[in-house]
DNA sequence: ATTATATTTGCACACGTTTGTATTTTCTGA
DNA sequence: TCAGAAAATACAAACGTGTGCAAATATAAT
């Protein structure tokens, strides 16, 4: 419980004004390079830690950067976390991870707390169910830095960066086609979301510039899942008209699709086409592999944190949006 | 651009002092019900939030805690740390997660950050290379409360939560052996931290427990890795004498060995059994299923959480170590 | 030695809150 | 109506730093 050391202790110890120590310690020229080592070494020999609190408050400087994910233990999200935290430290920022749980009413708390702490800046991807965007502009009201991340807040002006959902889409969806796929279903997220509203789109649009007659685009409200992923193959398999192919927007939906597919013995490709977004860490076992659709974790979070230190440091660029493209594997799935 | 509204401008506009403005915000029944109100509708028209830093400096309270672990997007810590942040925010209190990368100096460097920042309290699970503890005794200096899980640090008197990885390691080892298995080789990681050396010990006391002559424990040094599991196998089985059995300390190693395993055609269990630490995602498709031992996430964050909760409010119980049991889910591999 | 100049240090206030104490206002009862 | 109590408010200091400005000290130039 030993109080903690403060600048002006080690003034009084050393027969110095506080303001002194304060320059010392940050190598202001103004202060005798005498003094300074002793004021230097003394600090480093008593352990000082400046008070970080106090600094804020006086509006000096702040190293702080809040992240909001909906799910930090979702592999997309824990990569680009994982990822940007790297890069801001090394630049000399702290990163805090807040996970919103997909709830507008945490991703709200969250920023009030993000405000009551004055942070340096923001960057998030916000919650499924984050539709009104006052909390949003709650925190540009006070001054605070944001920069949106794959899934953005489109009444907001802010730097975003965004994956080209839409393009890569309804390039997988032409290639299937090109292959002979004529049945290509899709299962996404709800349409409130860029994310997902950008993907049906380049699928529906690619499918009618086609003029492919099936069109099945199947919207999952709730959290992407395994037992999910179940439900959406059976409801697809007994219908009276199966597709031949699907693109699935989650690795969890496809494991479900997988599961089904195996029970009823369903050849992939042969008899089932398959494309998925995200990794599969399960390729590395499993046949057929799977054709993926991989996000650039690291290209995202450096874009992210570029763009936040430019509003930072006031080169005003909002309303920029950065497109980061995707990558297809193609593998044996289709 | 907005300057942020404060305490002392409500006071102004309402033509009260502004501590009075601050009683009133804080319910504070000394004053009037009528003036209460009046800042009450104010702060909340123009939005005030409070400041933080001034609150923390003055030393009143802090609801910050931080979690520390080597990687964000290894699932383990990810589930932890969703676990985590979901009960924290709903006592309000706030974590900040920040990565180790399983380094030494980047550990100190977070402590250090950690204490400028007067968080009210630390939740760590050290790194692979963390052999000093002076930062942790840095920590505790400064009067932070701080709790270890999973890795823990021995050297440091706090409370730790822990898994019982030399019960349930000695357990399945002894499994193993009662179902026939007699050369079980044992991947782990560096002994240096108390999850692997507790692992490897319940393995080779099991294994000289029954007299069993082939003990072989592999220590990894490295991350876990696909190719790093692909090396152990091959090593594991040019040697003189093959394994017939294996017991893995990650995930990733498994997917390794299970990949170099198929190309031999080995046959799991006939020609090796296989049991793994960590869920397999894949066991929804893989066939055999591996058999399993499961951390439970949840209980362990819940366990650390109160741990700190305990020592931040003065109820001293250092020194207390709370034991999480894994869960072994047999399946067919073995 | 005496100015003039450069270098170094000290002073005082500000940042936004909280809180013990003093002061003012309101209320109570005779 | 007035003293006294109770309620409400105002005052002031403090938390730890940073910074413009003044003061003091050292150095240089004549």
């Amino acid at each position: 419980m030993n109080k903690r050391i403060t600048i002006k202790d080690i003034a009084r110890e050393l027969n110095v004004h506080h303001s002194t120590v304060s320059r010392a310690l940050r190598n202001d020229p103004r202060v005798n390079e005498k003094t300074r080592d002793l004021v230097l070494s003394y600090a480093r020999e008593h352990e000082y830690q400046i008070n970080m609190n106090a600094v804020q408050l006086r509006g000096t400087s702040n190293n702080a950067i809040a992240l909001i994910v909906p799910n930090i233990n979702h592999s997309f999200f824990a990569d680009v976390i994982s990822r940007l935290t790297d890069i801001a430290f090394q630049k000399g920022y702290v990163i805090s991870v807040f996970q919103s749980n997909e709830k507008y009413e945490q991703e709200k708390e969250i920023i009030n707390t993000i405000i009551k702490h004055n942070f340096a800046g923001v960057i998030v991807s916000i919650a499924k169910d984050s539709q009104k965007s006052d909390h949003f502009r709650l925190l540009k009201k006070f001054g605070i830095p944001l920069v949106f991340f794959d899934r953005v807040c489109e009444d907001i002006i802010a730097p975003k960066v965004i994956v080209n959902n839409y393009d890569i889409t309804a390039s997988v969806t032409e290639y299937l086609i090109k292959k002979g796929y004529s049945r290509i279903a899709h299962v996404t997220g709800t349409s409130a979301i860029n994310v997902f509203r950008n993907r049906k789109e380049g699928y529906q649009d690619t499918i009618s510039k086609f003029n492919v007659e099936y069109k099945n685009s199947i919207e999952i409200q709730n959290d992407f899942s395994i037992e999910i992923g179940k439900q959406v193959f059976d409801e697809l398999w007994s219908a009276s008209e199966k597709p031949d192919a699907i693109i699935s927007s989650s690795v969890n939906l496809t494991l479900g699709i997988l599961v089904q597919a195996n029970r009823l013995n369903v050849k992939i490709p042969e008899q089932l086409g398959l494309i998925t977004f995200g990794s599969m860490q399960s390729n590395e076992i499993y046949q057929p592999h799977i054709t993926t659709i991989e996000q650039q974790e690291t290209e995202i979070a450096q874009a992210a944190f570029d763009l936040l230190e430019d509003i930072i440091e006031n080169k005003n660029n909002e309303s920029i949006t950065k497109e980061i493209k995707a990558q297809v594997i193609f593998r044996e799935s289709c």
